[in-house]
DNA sequence: CTGAAAGCGCTTACAG
DNA sequence: CTGAAAGCGCTTACAG
């Protein structure tokens, strides 16, 4: 290539790059050759020699769910864009992530790593800092990254007074579970709002009306059976995510129970089919959310510096047809005659 | 990190890649104070060297769906397993095809390559084994390509006979749209099993009672409310996926009519969410097909040998609430006197 | 079983 | 604006 046109490798490598000090005729013959040639610089040799590797890591715990799927595809979007690689690792249970920290397989890999609302320990943030490139993460607020999220109390909080503004006093949660860590704090700030709702409407907090449904489908199911299988049927229930809500709509309806004639439906997240299941929802900005990450990590590697301020998304009730106000005659009183206590 | 441990490079490099021809003791010693001293083999220069990316690319043209969300998730789970790394390109309309092929960033950058069901031209097919590596392809049969797939034509019958065997006869189809190439059958396939099962039950074929919906759910709902604006109200609606099904029970059920009462309603793919929504549907294997193409691919790598036959798995028909026999007395009358033809 | 040496194909000061 | 040369950190025949 070089001795084809008749510069030295150096200059190729300039020109190819798009550096200013190259002669405009220079590049452009340069460039018009390579095409004739075919010729592509070879990544590897690129990296070894500059030490950098044009590529992002994106660690999800799922990437086959709605909301990982689009803040996939808002970072696929970006780094394309800027010419960065996207590698891909799902580490959807414990055993996995235990197994990639481990072994590090982004160790001289990357120059930046995306975290998608994933638990971490200490000890495996710790590990990610100690890659020396700049750190995202997305959901949550940790020191080292730079973080992008939505404010989780704002948004449950706005689900449940919705609830409570329709007269509703009998509200379940369907909370999401998994281990407790900095990094994924939605569970725990959703949670909080939940709480806190109560609180502020005067109704008194009932454990019994709380079930885990660790965000799928199945464990939304389960939990809204265990809970209609209480001793108290909720007037309405709110779910930390709408795919919970999906399977707790399929169990309220299984168990011969209609919403929203029987029991108000809350979801968070505005995912794609909430609309056709006529669910009320928080909408959070997810594709937004995975461009902005993309974003800054590229921002940091072209330009060095501090990570940013945490980012904070604003989110949106939507009001569908799942929630209506209480009935002025509940069907308070179910299994069997037990009164539903308050 | 080599005079750490008293040996040559050389040796460290085979000790820590497990080549057999390391004494046990040597290699036992090597591992060890590559432990301690975080040693960690840079992937550029041992790619340089050694001509082999360890990486596979995945091509599609959404992550953020279904079902390529499961195709993803099994790819990874091969991959990530035998140490390749998985670079994502999310190609989702014309022009980000028609730039990738155009600077074809994965010239000498992979292993392999994984085509996810989407339409491709013949020089981009051509620009695709031009890299030399190994092609797999899902969904589809294409010479030169490693190929998975289930017989679209199999199942898209599977669900028409069911319809037709329920009574149905007024049977309207939401087709998948999209450039017709020979690397993304699946419309055409799906489309043909219509007319068949149509004609083998002395059918005749209205092509007012097909609408195109691109195998989305906003895609479904346009496509259904243009049949149900039609002069023949159908019977019974078979949509090429569930995403559109899911689109065409809304219109379904903003038109006032209900489902299967007025209209029966089957999908294709069997979508986590189907069972939610009570959808009739043709069930496919998607992660098990993204298993086999990945593990095809690294077997190619590890192996040579040419591309193994295409891979046809099965699909099983799903009867869940969305269909019924046909009403004794349709209301084959509609939009303001016009009878439904035959 | 192990080492010395060449070479993979770039990038980057340095010099002009 | 361009080139010569060193160097990035491995792998791989080749030799022993």
């Amino acid at each position: 290539m070089a001795n084809r046109a008749g510069v030295s490798t150096a200059t190729v490598s300039r020109a190819l790059r798009g550096l200013p000090s190259v002669a405009e005729g220079t590049r452009l013959r340069i460039v018009r050759i390579a095409r004739e040639l075919d010729y592509t610089i070879t990544p590897s040799a690129s990296r070894l020699a500059s030490g950098r590797t044009q590529t992002i890591a994106v660690v999800a715990p799922y990437v086959n769910r709605w909301f990982f799927g689009q803040l996939i595809v808002g970072i696929e979007e970006v780094l394309r864009a800027k010419g960065f690689d996207l590698l891909l690792y799902n580490l959807a249970d414990a055993v996995s992530r235990d197994r990639f920290f481990e072994a590090m397989p982004l160790r001289r890999r990357v120059d930046g790593v995306a975290v998608l609302s994933m638990p971490l320990s200490e000890e495996q943030a710790a590990t990610l800092s100690g890659l020396g490139v700049p750190l995202g993460l997305v959901g949550a607020e940790v020191d080292g990254f730079a973080c992008v999220r939505i404010d989780d109390v704002a948004g449950a909080t706005s689900a449940m007074r919705h609830l409570v503004m329709l007269g509703h006093r009998d509200i379940a949660h369907i909370c999401g579970g998994g281990p407790v860590a900095h990094s994924f704090t939605t569970p725990r700030d959703r949670s909080r709002a939940y709480r806190e709702v109560l609180h502020e409407a005067g109704i008194g907090y009932r454990p019994e009306l709380e079930a885990v449904g660790d965000y799928t489908v199945a464990g939304g199911e389960r939990a809204m059976s265990t809970l209609l299988s209480g001793a108290t049927r909720p007037t309405a229930v709110f779910a930390q995510s709408d795919e919970m809500a999906f399977g707790a709509l399929q169990a309220i309806r299984r168990s011969g129970l209609r919403v929203p004639d029987d029991i108000s439906l809350v979801g968070f997240d505005n995912h794609e089919l909430a609309d056709v299941l006529e669910l009320t929802t928080v909408e959070q900005p997810v594709a937004e959310q995975g461009n902005l990450i993309a974003q800054i990590l590229v921002d940091l590697l072209e330009s060095g510096g501090e990570p940013p301020p945490t980012m904070t998304l604003p989110t949106r009730l939507v009001v569908r047809g799942s929630t209506r106000p209480v009935q002025a005659t509940p069907h308070q009183t179910v299994n069997g005659g037990r009164t539903g206590s308050d």
